[in-house]
DNA sequence: CCCGTCCATGGAAGCCCTTCCATGGTTTTT
DNA sequence: AAAAACCATGGAAGGGCTTCCATGGACGGG
């Protein structure tokens, strides 16, 4: 039978109020009594029963992460800063992956009704307009990571500027025929990152190709930000034969990769016979020289985290919007040192 | 205010226990009691208190999960196979990720303490005998996985097999000159694994050659199996000059990464001029054509779950352990397919 | 020396459920 | 027809904490 406040209170010679107050550092509370007890609990190996203080406190110390975990190491390293934050805050993370996007609202239902979690992370996914209303309604603390709703707080990359930049870097590396390869364009950061490619060729007085823009070909469920998409989304590019493009900017670091190897499938080099340029800089794109554009995965996670728990603390509720810039790596593939 | 149990039972007309009944689908109720608290349920919208529920069931439906996230895309994988079956299990997964390998115990107390967990995956580490004891004395229900203590349950995959299978996989493509890039000796895979190593090297008649076993430099805390242990352990195979060896066992894919990227540097090319084979099978290992030993990571995440699932129904004591074998999966780099 | 303050403290009530026991009604048995 | 067995149900107790309110002692001021 594990040890109860009653206990201690018992063998301190106290009541169970002055063991709480001890135990959650009150102020007001004899110093000769606090060390008193404090030497009952260490005796005992006392340890509060996490749950009965989440009941009573009306506080779970926990947070939830809706995230798709499955598709993409870009979000691994996300949720390794997120839990960096949470272990100094002093919570916990509940997990909850999404593979399937349609458990996305299962998990949300459950976070929000259930009251398990104090506050919510929403990673990389789209959000119902019911939702929505549920979380305002509630006044429920919920922070967005890469991506948005404009009556919701908000992290995101600014991901037409990265787009454009990466672009522009292989225009100065003096390709003339790029093509991008994207996601599915039902979702925020496909729209925004072809947004940016566009301006980019536009601007630089490049004739836009419409041969030259291929989305991700991926399973129903999947966003189209992998490997498959990537390999399939290249092989489509190379078909072009002596029409195909110079160089190629990928949405996402890991379509890369799947390029990369229909490439080296094809018999060419890169950046050599074609050139690549990536985005979110994952761990591995360093080891393969992918030149990409670096999402700060570490800062946004630490600010979506940070902000979660301000509006834990204190529900006030006007919208807070922060978006963080990428930053261009140059590496091999884009072809920049060849000069 | 959210609406309770009392509510329910109120405007059903009903007690609490009825109520209760309900929500938890006891079988002692008439059919049209349960239609008509089930249609309050609804119109009210009431959810139960899942804190409450935990509090009085003396269960918390969720499982913590002790894991090395920070170390290898191998523990991504394994954590991917867990949420699966834990959703499964309609419970919920407490991520507590070892980015220090001294956060451990911190993670183990809170868990066996607090109660906020009612099972425990330990997954890839070392277990102190003080908390085994502890673990024994409360039979507080713990898988380890891909890890080992003869007093615990554990899956745990047959790395020295593996290794000699390797090991063997590099001598039938008729190398002779082999090394190994292992981990640090302090923790177990590496041990079992440079065993299987050495042993498929003497039943081959080969000469071991104690400069072509380099252990992975690597930060204080980290275990050694990361890139940069990969990187540099290669960097020192290379020093040998024309000494150095034809092919190459890497305790792990993504030191196999890191060699791989220090072969390049050297201007030297894979398979040709140095093979090399890792273990594994991560992700990317499909996308840069590396030859591995495959660690059934889905399969070993289930059979986790589900021993501990069954250890938390019903608290049997005997030990658990479960040997998974690895899987040969030629690619590219091991030169196999060149013949 | 008495009264008003202020502190440290005890403990009841409350957080929201589950579960056990008691109850009254119904059905079966003899 | 009475006794026995059975059911569905209500609600108190209990799970382990926090917090508010009441209390009594210490202390300063008049």
């Amino acid at each position: 039978m594990p040890v109860t406040i009653y206990d201690v209170a018992q063998k301190a010679g106290v009541g169970i109020g002055t063991v709480s107050r001890v135990i959650n550092n009150s102020s007001q509370i004899k110093d000769s009594t606090k060390q008193k007890v404090l030497g009952v609990i260490n005796d005992l190996n006392y340890q509060p029963h996490i749950v009965a203080q989440s009941l009573a406190r009306r506080k779970t110390s926990s947070i939830g992460c809706i995230i798709p975990f499955f598709t993409g190491y870009f979000f691994v390293e996300l949720l390794r800063g997120i839990q960096r934050k949470v272990s100094f805050y002093k919570h916990e993370l509940i997990l909850y992956s999404v593979d399937d996007v349609s458990k996305t609202e299962t998990f949300l239902k459950k976070a929000l009704d259930e009251r398990r979690v104090d506050g919510l992370l929403f990673v990389s996914l789209d959000i119902s307009p019911e939702y929505v209303r549920k979380i305002k309604e509630k006044n429920f603390p919920i922070v967005l990571l890469d991506s948005y709703h404009d009556e919701l707080d908000s992290i995101k990359v600014n991901n037409e500027d990265g787009a454009f930049r990466a672009t522009t870097h292989l225009i100065n590396c003096g390709y003339k025929k790029i093509a991008m390869i994207n996601g599915i364009m039902s979702s925020l950061p496909s729209i925004t990152r072809f947004e940016g490619f566009k301006k980019a060729i536009i601007e630089a007085d490049l004739e836009y190709d419409e041969r030259y823009f291929v989305q991700g070909d991926c399973a129903p469920d999947a966003d189209g930000f992998n490997k498959e998409a990537g390999y399939l989304g290249m092989k489509k590019l190379l078909e072009l034969g002596k029409a195909r493009p110079e160089a190629i900017f990928a949405a996402s670091d890991i379509q890369a990769v799947g390029a990369l190897r229909a490439i080296g499938e094809a018999g060419l080099k890169t950046p050599e016979d074609i050139a690549i340029i990536g985005f979110d800089d994952i761990e591995l794109s360093e080891h393969i020289g992918l030149t990409t554009m670096r999402q700060p995965t570490m800062r946004m996670a630490g600010l979506a985290m940070t902000r979660l728990m301000e509006k834990i603390g204190s529900k006030n509720d006007d919208v807070f919007v922060k978006r963080v810039e990428t930053e261009l790596i140059i590496r091999d593939t884009c072809g920049f040192n060849l000069k």
